[in-house]
DNA sequence: CCTTGCGCTTCGATTATCGAAGCATCATAG
DNA sequence: CTATGATGCTTCGATAATCGAAGCGCAAGG
């Protein structure tokens, strides 16, 4: 049986608290569920090709985060397959001055020191 | 063994492009990584105390979490306990307008169903 | 009928996480 | 010196999450 997406307002798994940002956190924090919404973020996708452009992803799993997102109202299905919902898209905007901040990352962390492959 | 800390520049769970982003979503998406980052940017603490703080996280987690998140360069051991360097405070700047975002969800999501816990 | 693609499930194997116990160290107290 | 309690951190068996190949039921095409 499914523990449920989470949902602000409940507890949720790594915190009593209940707190939005802490469900957000929780529901973001499973394996897959952020690559999902950058993938459908570029554009729809049904559920194979999901899971083809997510690297052969666990069809268990990509079954499973779909039944969270849906539930979390952040993807839908349509004829033309998974996409995201305004609440998804809004979700994926917020995300962006991660990805600026991973970039000042990547310069701090420095050309890869040590046993960088390639 | 340890895999070692997921590093721009480098492939990483769940990702073979090494975009910094993704490495960025790997080293957050590992369970508890982001309340770590969350509970040190209230305040330092160490080892024990930032256990507790968690909720009773587990230790051995909690210390692979602790490397993985040094060897970011995201927080160091100081005297008065771990701290986040300048890097982790904006990493955490950076998570903001997920918080937003998240209390704009809550209510989306509708005032709780069900047994809330407000 | 046969094949192909679809969304999705099943289930045994692998990996991540848990959590109680313990280790080594330091400080304070007796 | 011994004892006690705190620290940072490790060990290891148990549980939960994830993997991944196989397959189901359905629809469309040949």
């Amino acid at each position: 049986m499914e523990a449920g997406a989470p949902r602000p307002g409940v507890p949720v798994r790594g915190s009593e608290s209940g707190r939005p940002v802490m469900a957000a956190l929780d529901l973001l924090g499973r394996r897959w569920t952020m690559r999902i919404l950058w993938e459908l973020s570029q554009a729809p996708a049904g559920f194979r090709e999901l899971q083809r452009r997510c690297e052969r992803m666990s069809s268990s799993v990509l079954s499973t985060r779909i039944e969270e997102l849906s539930g979390a109202r952040l993807l839908a299905l349509h004829d033309d397959g998974y996409h995201l919902t305004q609440l998804g898209q809004d979700l994926v905007e917020a995300l962006n001055p991660l990805a600026d901040w991973s970039r000042r990352w990547a310069e701090e962390m420095g050309p890869v020191t040590g046993e960088g492959r390639e």
